[in-house]
Formats: C-alpha cells, sequence, structure tokens
DNA sequence: CACGAATTGTCACACATTGTCACATTCCGA
DNA sequence: TCGGAATGTGACAATGTGTGACAATTCGTG
C-alpha cells in the first residue's frame, strides 16, 4: 500500500520507511499524512546543538553525521547516521547535538508535537520509538569502549568493519563518504593518525586503498582481531 | 499513598520511586504489585553483559557500576548509577553491560515481560521509560564528548562536578565511592595518572583530599573552565 | 586496642603512542 | 590542464602509560 501526501511529491512510501517499521497500516497512515519530504545538500546543517527539537527525522537517503562542540571548538563526531536512521526523538525539548549533511541527504520529516499526540494513542509507535532510541543507546555504549580503551590501530579497524556491516558488503568493498578529518573526529583521532593508520594497515596487506573513498578489506578476519583487541601475531 | 507487597517488607514506597514519577496512581498501583526488592553488597554482580534481560531495575540506595569488557581484559566503566536511575530496559533481550555494586545497594525490582504487557496499555509508562532511556543516552554523548577529546585534567574536573551536581553538595564537599581504578576505568585513564591529575588540582588549590573517599571542591569555576576546555590562565 | 598483612594510593622516571607542524603528493572539479 | 582541496608522510613534541618503589590506609586477628 502506497501512501503519499502532496508534500512528498510521490518520492518514496512512508508506510516502507523504519519509523513505521512493525506498525499497524492504520498508524502508518497517520504518520504517512503528518509527514513532508526534506532535503539537504552536502555541507548544510540540518539542525544545531540547543535548537529546539520541533521534528524528528528518517534518514531516507544519503549520510549524515552528528556531533557535539567544545567551546574551544573541538568536535566529536557520534556517528554516520544513514538510511533508517531516527534522529530528533530525544527528551527534553532541544536537540542535544548538531547534524549536518556529508553528502546530499532527503529525509523524512515529522512534527514532533504531531508524533507525541500519536505516541499516546498508538501504543506500537510509542514502542517503536522506544526501541529506536535503545538501539541508538546501544550502539553509543559500544562507541564509548572504543573511544575510551581502544588503541588507534583498534579504532580504524573498527571503523572499516563498522562500515562493511552497514553496507552490507559483499566482496569486501566498501565506501567512505566521510573525509579522513570527519574519521578523524568520530575516533577520537586526528587526521595525521588515521592516515597513518590507514597506510600501516595497507603496507600490512590487510587493505587496499585505490581510491581515497574506498576502501577494499583483504583480511576481514585479521582485522576483526585487531577490532577487538587481539594482540598481533608480530609487532 | 503508600504502595507496598509482601516482596518488599516495608522498606520504601513503590509509587514514590523514579519509574512511577508522572505515572497516574493506578499504574503506579500496578508496578508496585509486581515489583519486589532486590539487594547486593558491595562487589557482588546485578547482571553480566549478555545475560537474558528479564528483569527492569531501579536503584534505591547505593551506586552501582555499569561496564562493557574487551575478550583481553580491558574494562570501560559508562557510568555509576545511583538512586533514581533504571537498568535493563534496553530492547533486545540481553543486556549489553556488565552491572556491579560499587557500594552495598538496594533495588526495585520489576520482571521485564510483565513491564512490557503494561507498556502497550499505559501510555504514560511508555513514554517514562522511553523518556528514561533518552536521558541515558544523552548522557553517554556528553560522555563520548569527554572520553573522545577531552584532556585528562579536564576529564578529571568534569567528574568531580558531576559528582557535586549529583550529590547536590552545597559546600562544595563530594563523595567518592568508587576506587581510583574505578575512577580511571571510567575516565578512559589509568590509576596513576587519575592520582597524578587530583595531585595536580591539589597542588594547585583547586580541591583538598582530607581522606581518599572524599574530595572539597575549592574553586568550582575554576573547576567548571577546566571541565569545558577553557585555557588556563597560566600554565 | 595493637599489630601485621593486604590493599590502595602516590610519586618518579623511562617509554610509547599520538599530536603538532611543515611540506609533498594525489585527486577532483572547473 | 590547472588550481585548490584533500590526503599522505616525516620529524619532533607532548601527553599519557608502564613500571618499580614506597607511603598511607584499611582490615582482620590476637
Amino acid at each position: 500500500m502506497q501512501l503519499q501526501t502532496a508534500a512528498h511529491a510521490a518520492s518514496f512510501d512512508v508506510a516502507s520507511l523504519a519509523m513505521c517499521r512493525g506498525l499497524e497500516s492504520q498508524a502508518a497512515s497517520h504518520l504517512a499524512a503528518i509527514s513532508s519530504t526534506g532535503k539537504k545538500a552536502a555541507g548544510e546543517t540540518l539542525f544545531a546543538e540547543g535548537d529546539d527539537a520541533d521534528c524528528v527525522y528518517e534518514v531516507v537517503k544519503g549520510t549524515l553525521r552528528v556531533c557535539k562542540l567544545l567551546p574551544d571548538g573541538r568536535l566529536q563526531i557520534m556517528g554516520f547516521p544513514g538510511s533508517g536512521h531516527l534522529l530528533g526523538l530525544a527528551a527534553g525539548g532541544n536537540h542535544a547535538y548538531t547534524a549536518e549533511a556529508v553528502t546530499d541527504v532527503t529525509l523524512c520529516r515529522y512534527p514532533r508535537a504531531s508524533v507525541d499526540r500519536l505516541v499516546d494513542k498508538v501504543p506500537s509507535l510509542a514502542r517503536r520509538l522506544w526501541t529506536a532510541t535503545s538501539d541508538e543507546l546501544r550502539f553509543a555504549q559500544q562507541q564509548l569502549v572504543l573511544l575510551g580503551r581502544k588503541t588507534a590501530t583498534e579504532k580504524v579497524a573498527s571503523f572499516l568493519l563498522l562500515l562493511a556491516e552497514q553496507q552490507k558488503s559483499l566482496d569486501g568493498t566498501v565506501f567512505v563518504s566521510m573525509s579522513r578529518t570527519d574519521i578523524g573526529d568520530y575516533l577520537g583521532l586526528t587526521i595525521e593518525t588515521v592516515s597513518r593508520t590507514l597506510s600501516k594497515l595497507k603496507r600490512d596487506g590487510l587493505i587496499a586503498l585505490p581510491v581515497p573513498d574506498q576502501v577494499k578489506l583483504l583480511d576481514v578476519e585479521r582485522l576483526s582481531e585487531l577490532a577487538e583487541g587481539e594482540s598481533e601475531s608480530e609487532a
């Protein structure tokens, strides 16, 4: 069943989005009725930390980066949400982080007030959003371990494996849509360390770098060992 | 209105717990009916990462530590939940982390299956648990910034201010119920660096250390500046 | 209550990892 | 084809870690 509103110009079927996963068709109809399409070009800001959280967004196509700033300009990227990710679910009325487009992005947007009203009427929607928040928390907790305890090599290996998993890469080729600087801001490293670590993994035969925005994983098993902190066979 | 079940032996009023915050009295009655009291002695494990998540817990008294392990034994503590904190809300059926008692702990326990059934019937409970998960996520995101971007001094200053805020300290005295090792595992540092940093803050006149499990904050304003990465007046 | 053992915390020094700075190379878009 | 941006590399500095020694504190036993 295809649900459209004038605001979507027939670009995608709201009922098939992650937001509606597990919902009855009536609930999906309600969501479709309140939704609209948004687009952001690469580099544009979706919302800034502290802004009123008046919309819930789902990424339909493309990649965002979500990050927090320290007063002196230091930046920590917390993730690169791609298609199927929901943003703006936080309680508290204001966005806790900044969201910017890494690539051109297509979004489905739902007014937060309308979502909140629906949540009270549709238990499965409440559960859906609670689950989405819980999944995001689980991911953040894994990231805490990475940032707090992993070495640079373990961090980069973990990152490459995450991309491969997200992209369901079958032949080991992953596309890297974000810059080396962004990867560094995500892994708690500098751009030089990211570059040096990628070069070392290449010299060691674990990856190939045909072009800068593509990595070919040549030894997924060894990368998995590195990512989990298994001691290297020889240093 | 005091709600008790035989399982509680009159130790606390379920309706006054964080779990019931914002709920109608009938919902609170339902929760009281399914709840029971648990106690853990300092050092005991509440649940381990991977265990079935068959209970939701609220800390009534005392302090836990929640942590994740790497295969080689490295440990990252993600927080020290105290009274009012809920655990075990995650979707997915298994605990994503290990919870252990830092001090003797009193808990209120709710079977997860019963909670899930109530959630469908009581929209305010669904919202309450979604909000609790969201608050936990917001905290984890702040911690990502700390682990990924802050220096050792900024980390320790942040930690001390967090304790002061949680304990609603009026005269700057905070109680440190966790060991230096635990603080290190929480801040992504080693025990020596935690000790060195505390000693430096003491030498600089920002804190006093009357006994190892107590810190007196002498210059909260300066500590706040340090915690946020404001450049030091003179090094 | 005193004493000894165990545990925790502190300190100094050497080392390793990552950051900083400067510059070279590569890639991409006009 | 060229210029600007992004990436890669090398040398050196800084921060935090690792290690060993010692001090302080806590706990258990007599």
